[in-house]
DNA sequence: GCGACAG
DNA sequence: ATCTTGTCGC
């Protein structure tokens, strides 16, 4: 019986860690990203969420993909699971990736980049979890926040497209994005295998009539959706 | 020491 | 993150 029959991926460390083991894994998993152009075009473009009723532990995520052009959903997963590590803030893809895992490994299809809720490099030691999720699956990925964890921004242009710099210090982390006119922005930034260039075009191109890119915005429409299924029965 | 703090 | 109807504003 080989391990092959899903497609899984080779543990990169444990998940089994209390708050400060997972701060010292950060700051040594950070080395190891690659901010870089995508090696090819964009064809799926997949987007990955949790959902969880509040005070419960048990955690539903959901991972779609869209076809990159039209961006309609042309597959989805779904796995749900108790989890116990708290929500730390900087920690969050410790919390969430486990889930989103056993959804993402589901996938009879590999998209060419994975838009996950929450910071990529815009967090305070440039782990967050679409960064961390991109090493652990070894896809290029971005984040999407609703709110800015770290870094200064000035407020972006009125229009949708409209775009400034996350900085810390003389970095830019990633973008403010007016994601939808007289609507505050959405904050994007790398995560893994990708530059910032390519994560705000990327961002730009999936946004259509709503606040939150259209990955973004599926997963969660989908994920709330067995979460409900689930809870009232 | 104080305030901020993704989901 | 989630619970919720109407309502104010462009």
């Amino acid at each position: 019986m080989s391990p092959k029959d899903s497609a899984s991926t080779p543990a990169l460390h444990d998940w089994n860690l209390d708050p400060q083991a997972a701060v010292q894994l950060q700051k040594e998993l950070r080395e190891r990203i690659r901010l870089e152009p995508l090696p090819g075009p964009v064809k799926l473009i997949g987007g990955a969420d949790i959902s969880f009723n509040l005070y419960s532990d048990i955690f539903h995520a959901a991972i779609v993909v869209l076809d990159y052009e039209s961006l309609e959903v042309v597959e989805s997963t779904y796995f749900t699971q108790t989890v116990d590590f708290p929500y730390i803030p900087g920690l969050l893809s410790f919390r969430e990736i486990p889930t989103l895992l056993r959804a993402y490994e589901q996938l009879q299809q590999r998209p060419d980049v994975v838009m996950v809720d929450g910071h990529g490099i815009a967090h305070p030691r440039r782990m967050g979890i679409a960064t961390h999720f991109g090493l652990v699956t070894g896809t290029p990925t971005l984040g999407c926040a609703k709110k800015i964890l770290t870094g200064k921004f000035t407020a972006p242009g009125p229009d949708r497209g409209d775009a400034s710099p996350i900085q810390a210090g003389s970095d830019t982390l990633g973008y403010a994005l007016r994601s939808k006119p007289k609507v505050k922005p959405v904050f994007v930034s790398p995560g893994h295998l990708l530059d910032l260039a390519g994560a705000l075009e990327i961002a730009r191109h999936c946004l259509r009539k709503h606040k939150l890119p259209e990955p973004t915005r599926m997963a969660h429409l989908l994920v709330n959706e067995h979460r409900r299924r689930a809870h009232d029965q």
